[in-house]
RNA sequence: GCUCCCUUCGUCUAGAGGCCUAGGACACGGCCCUCUCAAGGCUGUAACACGGGUUCGAAUCCCGUAGGGAGCGCCA
């Protein structure tokens, strides 16, 4: 089995809705089917299922695909480069799907349905009630061509349902969960064309990913009770089926499904806040799978060491503090010339090297910004002390050394050790505190030469002995 | 309610009956290095949800229980 898994060219999909931006946990259903696909040497195909023009908005579809890019995740054949399945969006399949209704209808498989919302709502009631799984009742499944000439008649518009078979075992194995099966007299009749004529997803996802050839449809774990109904739908219609896989699915914190009270969720706001396409990418790769390297991995690295024998059954909790630590490695990883555009707001090349080892984060920046050429702000407690122990002597004598030594740091502590008798962290933190306000930067050599001589003068100046 | 899925350190996970005194990574603590932080090196705390079986032997197999989740939509 693993042995074909690795193989043959797998061809995945990613088929978003396009009604809201890009989730994380969706990110990484995306970049699983991408790095299965590049694996494999076989294809990734985007697919748009915008079949809700009620929701849809070609302005998320755009946002997804950017979102896409952004991460890395380039599609083989998709709604803006096209491919041999073309269209790939489903809102442009009309006419594919009436072929395949009108193949359904004719060979009994499915019927209209003239239940309207309110009777279907109250049917659902009744059997809760009672203790019935909710399923639709079978009202309009054997009503007579006649009953139905006359509900047309009454001008009612009916949506198409499939018309389940009885008595039918559903087998798969699913490539994260192993063998499933599943009952037909457990599935009700479902909607397959809303009565606007427009396709329903359990029809549209499943005829479409056998069509366009996918080989492994990867999911998240929210579809595997609904594999058995698409299944049986392409049985009726003698197509061919995909293998499907099923990841458990991203929570949070608290073990519920990742939604906006976590925090961020979606890739844009990673991306606006600055966190690198490389840092959740390693991320990701590691959260419901087992990769074998260990460390950081480059993107282009990656498809090799994709196991998909090993993703996760069970839900994964999306920990910021763990893409925090991949956010470190990748700007670590990033040219000074890199870092300069991550930080976008016109640095030194100086000013970059001497910060870039205290970022996690664009904004991270900007304190250090302030420390060259701004105002420091009040002192903290820890800070207070250090200026305290020091002494006003201490930086009366900095100040006069600092007039001999100006911005050369190694002279200026050179003088002020033998002016003192001061060394070590007795020497060097009363200078960072005075200098930057804090406790904690970096390297105060490079930021001397950073900053004007006047503004080094005044702030050791300003804990000196006023005579 | 019914059907299905899931459960190993705080988090991500390794683990396919003896290799497990349960391994690694992140986070956290300590030590070293060091003016501080970061980086690096060493090190420490910390988990098989619970209860029954099967077996010479169970984190691993079976059955229950508990907890979490999904589906049962003219949403996808």
């Amino acid at each position: 089995m693993s042995a074909i898994l690795q193989s043959s060219p797998v061809i995945t999909r990613f088929a978003p809705s396009p009604t809201g931006s890009l989730h994380l946990g969706n990110a990484r259903t995306a970049f699983f089917c991408y790095l299965w696909a590049r694996k494999s040497g076989g294809r990734f195909i985007l697919r748009i299922e915008d079949t809700d023009a009620e929701r849809s908005r070609l302005r998320f579809r755009d946002e997804l695909m950017a979102e896409l890019r952004w991460l890395g995740l380039d599609w083989d054949e998709g709604p803006d480069i096209g491919g041999p399945s073309a269209p790939y969006s489903q809102a442009e399949r009309g006419e594919f799907y009436r072929a395949l209704f009108a193949q359904l209808e004719m060979n009994d498989q499915a019927y209209p349905c003239y239940c309207t919302a309110e009777e279907l709502e109250l049917s659902r009631k009744l059997q809760r009630m009672s203790g019935k799984p909710p399923r639709y009742a079978g009202t309009c499944r054997h009503l007579t061509s006649a009953e139905r000439a006359q509900r047309e008649a009454r001008g009612l518009r009916a949506a198409l349902r499939f018309a389940v078979p009885e008595d039918r075992i559903i087998e798969f194995t699913d490539t994260v969960h192993g063998p499933q099966r599943y009952a037909s007299s457990d599935i009700g009749d479902f909607i397959i064309r809303r009565d606007d004529g427009t396709s329903a997803f359990f029809f549209c996802n499943a005829v479409d990913d056998s069509v366009m050839g996918v080989t492994q449809v990867l999911r998240g774990d929210d579809h595997l009770t609904n594999t058995p109904r698409q299944l049986l739908l392409l049985d009726a219609l003698g197509m061919r089926r995909p293998g499907y896989g099923h990841v458990g699915l991203l929570v949070g914190a608290d073990g519920a499904p990742l939604s906006k009270r976590h925090g961020s969720t979606s890739a844009q706001e990673f991306r606006e806040r600055g966190f690198l396409p490389a840092a959740i990418l390693n991320h990701l790769f590691r959260l419901g799978h087992t990769s074998d390297i260990e460390g950081w991995s480059p993107v282009s690295g990656m498809p090799a060491h994709f196991r998909p024998e090993h993703l996760g059954r069970a839900p994964a909790r999306f920990d910021e503090t763990q893409l925090v630590h991949w956010q470190k490695e990748a700007v670590g990883r990033m040219s000074a010339a890199e870092i300069r555009v991550w930080l976008g707001s016109g640095d030194s090349a100086e000013f970059v090297e001497w910060v870039r080892h205290n970022l996690v984060l664009p904004a991270d920046a900007a304190p250090w910004r302030a420390v060259v050429r701004g105002d420091l702000p009040p002192l903290g407690k820890g800070e207070q002390h250090v200026i305290a122990a020091a002494g006003p002597e201490f930086f009366t004598a900095a100040a006069e050394a600092f007039g001999q030594s100006s911005s050369d740091f190694k002279q200026l502590t050179k003088i002020l050790k033998e002016r003192t008798g001061r060394k070590g962290a007795d020497l060097y933190m009363p200078l960072r505190v005075a200098l930057t306000g804090q406790a904690h930067g970096p390297e105060l050599g490079p930021l001397l030469k950073l900053m004007s001589p006047e503004t080094a003068r005044r702030r050791l100046e300003s804990y000196a002995q006023h005579s």
